[in-house]
Parts: structure tokens; C-alpha cells; sequence
DNA sequence: CTGCCCTTCGGGCACGCGCCCGAAAGCGCT
DNA sequence: AGCGCTTTCGGGCGCGTGCCCGAAGGGCAG
């Protein structure tokens, strides 16, 4: 550390001393507070402008925080072990905790049952009934987040949402992935990997499908490549709503069955795992695989060579963005409004050792 | 904002109530400093633990900002039109750099030519001269950086390396790629594309091939790769030291006139450019090209569909990490004393829409 | 002229921490 | 006992900002 200076920076003293006032009225002028006549705070504006002051971020919380807490809520899935996937968000989220946290921010956690509507509303209505002063959501039931969303909009509570998006309602703004694409993207990989003569199939392994906007986006851009390249018929598809091993490998292997070249499966969820597992349980390690997410099983399988291709979207990320956008909205009135499309990254057995979720 | 208080989070004024001492005292325990018996410095080291103590950063920093400016400096090539590239690095520290100039650091740069040995040499001696209290640098020319880490470890100068690193030597850490595993990568993704009876071949553009690291090390990677997969016969090579493009587009040209069946060409550093630009007026659309780095000549083929793979290594991220880490090391005393191995990142036009360097 | 209100502003404290100065206590020596 | 030195510790100021309280000064009615 040395003992010059450099650039003193100046403050609201510095401003005072120029405009022949006191320290207080410069900050009535600042904070736009009544008490200060039109023509000293004309002065005091345009030296402010001059200086292009600009007040100390560290000085300024540490003020603030004797006068109380940011209170934060976050309403998201819990992690269950069906779904490791959302223990992501939640280390993001913990992670931008700890930072800001020194700052007078407390974050509190609402978890809902993903298959469980009425978790969800319940916890709702508890974040009403809370009056945070801002919230973080993963609309996973539409209805109810709408509910939230206009709760907010009336209160003036900000409001992110994360992982999926609900267009044309009043937030901050959306965190999280552009689902097409990463479809599209999928199949710009199967399509580079085919030999001549095979097919690629889709499978999707998931209690709802049909309503599944996650699965729906990711399978259109897939098929949407496949068209751009004249390729459609090269085209298969796999669907089942029973989640166990089983109904997956004997539905897999029944489909190899009647088309013996198939060289790409692509899978459009974490599920992917239940694949592997059965191309390792076949001995099939020819059969390219592309799926989601870096959980601990696919990595295992990556390692193995069972899967080729993750595709993984910064989970830990979005958490951590989420939490940070509304602290610095309402902590130093910084606002983002842009949404936040997180990076569509692709994981191999070659990479994963240095992917940071 | 709630009038609540929410978790006091104890500082220093309560583990002085506790331990029945003044602040000063604390503090004094606190920066391990003289002047404290040894039974109270055990009791209110004691109280420190069980209250799980966290000074509060923001009263840190303001209470060190009188005392003076902490000064880092970096030590990196300056982006001429040819390389691009160290652009990225420079937006990420300018990043850095405006987050924390409210603790009181400056960052003072120190460009060099890439090809002229000497302007680093005059540069490493001003940093000499400078005294600064933390310096990062990427060491193209390993002689002169030796001699200014040896410098820094003499005057206990906090140091951190990035782009490549300098192995055996003494810093803080190791900021960028691992090259091995980035050519590694690539020889899997050729290795993924290439149809039955292709050949890939690895290309070479640079004005020194033989002494240059990064080019070596990520050949050695992608022939690894050939090598494990015993496929070594699959490879053909292409070598210039001459960077326009009429040397690469003969030279290419005539390589493919020798061997008409080359499926996959891999560029092991951004010039990929070059054969980009060949590729579209030679009109060949169907073989599969890999290069690297995010810039926005690269880009420009990665949408017309010349490049098919950019290898890309957030040098933003790295910039950024490097000032950052100092930062935290001169500051807050908190040491990442592990290297930063960036992720290497596959960029394709379905994907590059999303990617931040 | 006096009393009152309203506008305009300055002084002062707090936030949590770092650090300097000087006070009190302990100890040995003459 | 008196002196000086060392060890140990407390009080107090400052960092830049937010905000409250109360003091001036001017205007107006009685």
C-alpha cells in the first residue's frame, strides 16, 4: 500500500466546500428531499454534474444498514433426488447470499413440490403475506405465478423470474435459457455426428409431455434443423411418461429392434442418465448421446463414454444472476431490465473438468 | 426496506462486551498485532470463534480508504489489428477495475509489442521502478518474466499469471487455459465429424511454430487424442510461417490436390480466419473447419457456415479473474492460491448468440 | 413591536472498522 | 520510596454517507 492518493474522488464534502453549503443540504439535493430553495440547488446540481460525483457505494450501505434489512424471497423446487437439478440454482443462489449479505440483504427460500400444484400456491400466498422487498421465481404452474407477478406489480415489489418465462407479463426481467435453440444447437451436433445412413431418434422421458413447454421448445428447434437441412427423414421419436429404467430400456430396445440404424439418441432432459445406463447394460458404446445437464450420474457416464454430448446451461449461474439483479436494483438502484439468456454450452469427456456450472 | 433488524451479526463492539475489554483490544487480537497478555488474546480469540466472527468488508475498506491507493499493474500485449485478441482480456480488467475503484485500487497498464523481445524488457522495468502493490502479467517472453517474478517474490509483490504459464516459478497463481486438453477437445470433435475413409489435418499459421507453446501444446493434445483412438494414420499436417493469406490458401490448396479426401481441417490458434476465407472461395462448404478464439472476423464465418467449431477460452473472464483475484489478495486477504483453469468452451453458429468471452 | 409559522439550512450522530496516542499498571533498579 | 521502562489497554478520531433535530432568518398577522 502506498501513501499518495491519486484521484481523491471527490465526495459530498468536496461539493459542499464548492457550493458555500453545508454537507446536509448537498444530500437533500442528492436524495431530491424538500428543504432546499430552486437556486442553491441549481448550483449544487451543476457542480455535482461537473465532478460527475458519484457516491460511495461501501460508505452509503454502510450507512443504510443500520436502518434495516433488504429482504429477499426466492420461490423454486426443492431438490429432489428425481430432480438433483435444482440443487444448482440453489448453490448459485447461496453463493451471491454470501456475498451480499455484509450489505444488509437477507434471502429467504420458498420450496414447492415440482408434481405438486397446491405447494406451490401455498407458497404464494405465504410470500404475499411476507411483504419482501423483492422475489426471485421459477413460474413452473402458470396461474398462480401470474397471481404473484400482479401482487408485485401493485406492491412495486421487483420480481425476476428464472429457468422458464412467462412473455408478456410485467417483471425485471428473465434469467435463464433459450430453450429452441438449445434444440437447435442439439441438432447441429446429432447432424455432425451421423454416418452416412443413420438415423437420429428423440426421446423424451417425462411424467407430462404434452404440456411440457421445456421438452415442446427443445424438440421443435431440434426438429426445426433437421428441416433446414432437408434431413426430416432421418427422423425418429421415443416417448414415455414412466420414468423407471425399465419401461425406458425395453421401449429403447424394441425401437433398435425395428431400425437397427439409429447412430444419434438425443434426450430432451436429464433422464438422459437412464439411457446411458442402458447403452452401458447393451454394451452399445457406438450410439452417439446427447443430453442435459451437468449432474454427478451423466458425468459418470461421460467419463465412460455412454454419452457424448451435454448440454448444460449454467444452472448455478442463473441462481446467482438471479439474486444478484434484484439486490443491485434495489440496493443501488441499478436495473438490468434486459433479460438474461444464459450461454448454451456444450460438455464432453474431454471438457467437463473444467466446466463451471 | 423493513425497519427490522434481523441478525445483529456481532462485530467488534460485542466481542468486546463479551470479553469484557475495549474494541481496540480486539482489533489489536483481531491483526495479530503486539501488545496483548496472552491470557486475553486466548479468551477473546475464543469468543472470535464461537461468534463465527466476519468483519464487515464494507467498514473495512472505508476505514483503509484514507490510508492510501492500492496500485496493481498489468503487464500484456497491446491488441494490434493482427492479434485481436488481447482486446478481451483488457475489457475484463477495465470490468474489474471499475467494480472496485470505490476500495481505492488503481490499475495501471503496460503494454508491449508481441513481436519486439525489448518493449517487454523496458516494460518489466518501469514495473520495477513503479513499485505497485500487486501485478499481473501474461508472460509471452519467459527470460524478462522470470526476472520480474523473481523481483516481485524479493519484495513480497503479489503476482499472478495468465494466457500461459510459466511452470516452477513463484506466484499467487495460474489465470487461463489448460492447451493440452483445448487441442484434445478439438481432436474429438474432428473425430466426431469425420465420415468413414476422411482425414483431418492439424494447421499451422503462426510466425513461430517451433518455440511457441501454446501452438505445441495443443498439437501435442489433438494427436493424444488420434493416438488413443489408433487412428494416428488419419492425420496429415500443414505448416507456414508466412500469415498472409495467398501463403495459406496455395499452400492449402495444394495439400488437397495431394489428398482430395480431408474431412476436417483444425487451425490450432485464431488465424482460422485465413482458411475460412479460402474455404468460401474455393466454395467448399463441406469440410468441417476448427479454430479458435471469439472474435468477430471468426464469427462472420461461424454464421456463413465456413467455421464449423470455435474453440474459445473467456479471455474476458481471464482479465477480469486476474485483477479480481489480486484484488481480494491485497484487500481482503483472501487467498485463491489454486491455479484458475479457464473452461474451454465449443462455440458453433447455433450457440454463439448466447456465448460471453 | 411581538409572537408565530414556514422555509432553508447547519450541526451532529450513527454505521463498523483501523489505528494512533496516551494512560494505567506492573516491574526492576537505585 | 522514587524513578524510568515495559507491558497492556482504553478513548477517540476518521473514512463517506444518511438522516434527524433544532437553529437561524424572513414573512405576516395581531
Amino acid at each position: 500500500m502506498k501513501e499518495n492518493k491519486e484521484i481523491p474522488l471527490a465526495g459530498v464534502k468536496e461539493i459542499a466546500r464548492r457550493a458555500d453549503v453545508s454537507r446536509a443540504t448537498v444530500d437533500r439535493v442528492i436524495h431530491n428531499r424538500s428543504g432546499v430553495s430552486e437556486k442553491t440547488k441549481k448550483r449544487i446540481l451543476a457542480i455535482i454534474e461537473e465532478l460527475d460525483y458519484q457516491p460511495n457505494v461501501l460508505a452509503r450501505r454502510l450507512a443504510l444498514a443500520s436502518r434495516g434489512t433488504v429482504r429477499l424471497g426466492v420461490l423454486l423446487p426443492s431438490a429432489s433426488e428425481e430432480t438433483e437439478y435444482w440443487k444448482a440454482p440453489l448453490e448459485g443462489m447461496n453463493r451471491a447470499e454470501a456475498e451480499i449479505r455484509q450489505y444488509g440483504v437477507l434471502v429467504s427460500y420458498y420450496f414447492f413440490d415440482q408434481n405438486v400444484q397446491s405447494t406451490f400456491a401455498a407458497q404464494v400466498n405465504r410470500i404475499i403475506n411476507d411483504k419482501l422487498d423483492g422475489v426471485l421465481i421459477a413460474p413452473v404452474f402458470e396461474k398462480e405465478s401470474i397471481q404473484l407477478l400482479d401482487h408485485c406489480k401493485k406492491k412495486e415489489i421487483p420480481c425476476v423470474l428464472m429457468n422458464s418465462d412467462i412473455p408478456g407479463t410485467e417483471r425485471l426481467c428473465y434469467i435463464g435459457p433459450e430453450l429452441f435453440d438449445s434444440g437447435y444447437l442439439s441438432a447441429q451436433l446429432a447432424h455432425y455426428c451421423l454416418k452416412p445412413g443413420q438415423k437420429a431418434v428423440v426421446v423424451n422421458i417425462a411424467r407430462k409431455i404434452k404440456r411440457n413447454v421445456a421438452i415442446l421448445e427443445k424438440v421443435e428447434g431440434f426438429l426445426a434443423y433437421f428441416r433446414e437441412k432437408d434431413s426430416e427423414d432421418l427422423l425418429l421419436s421415443f416417448h414415455t411418461t414412466d420414468t423407471d429404467y425399465d419401461s425406458v430400456a425395453s421401449g429403447l430396445s424394441a425401437l433398435l429392434e425395428k431400425e437397427p440404424q439409429v447412430g444419434v439418441l438425443y434426450v430432451t432432459n436429464s433422464r438422459v442418465v437412464l439411457v446411458a445406463e442402458w447403452l452401458e447394460n447393451t454394451g452399445r458404446k457406438d450410439i452417439i448421446l446427447i443430453g442435459y445437464d451437468f449432474l454427478s450420474g451423466n458425468i459418470r457416464f461421460l467419463e465412460k463414454g455412454y454419452i457424448d454430448f451435454l448440454i448444460c446451461e449454467k444452472p448455478q449461474e442463473q441462481g446467482y444472476r438471479g439474486i444478484m439483479t434484484l439486490f443491485r436494483h434495489l440496493v443501488f438502484s441499478v436495473t438490468d431490465h434486459e433479460n438474461y439468456l444464459t450461454p448454451i454450452d456444450i460438455v464432453t469427456s474431454a471438457n467437463y473438468k473444467f466446466y463451471r456450472n
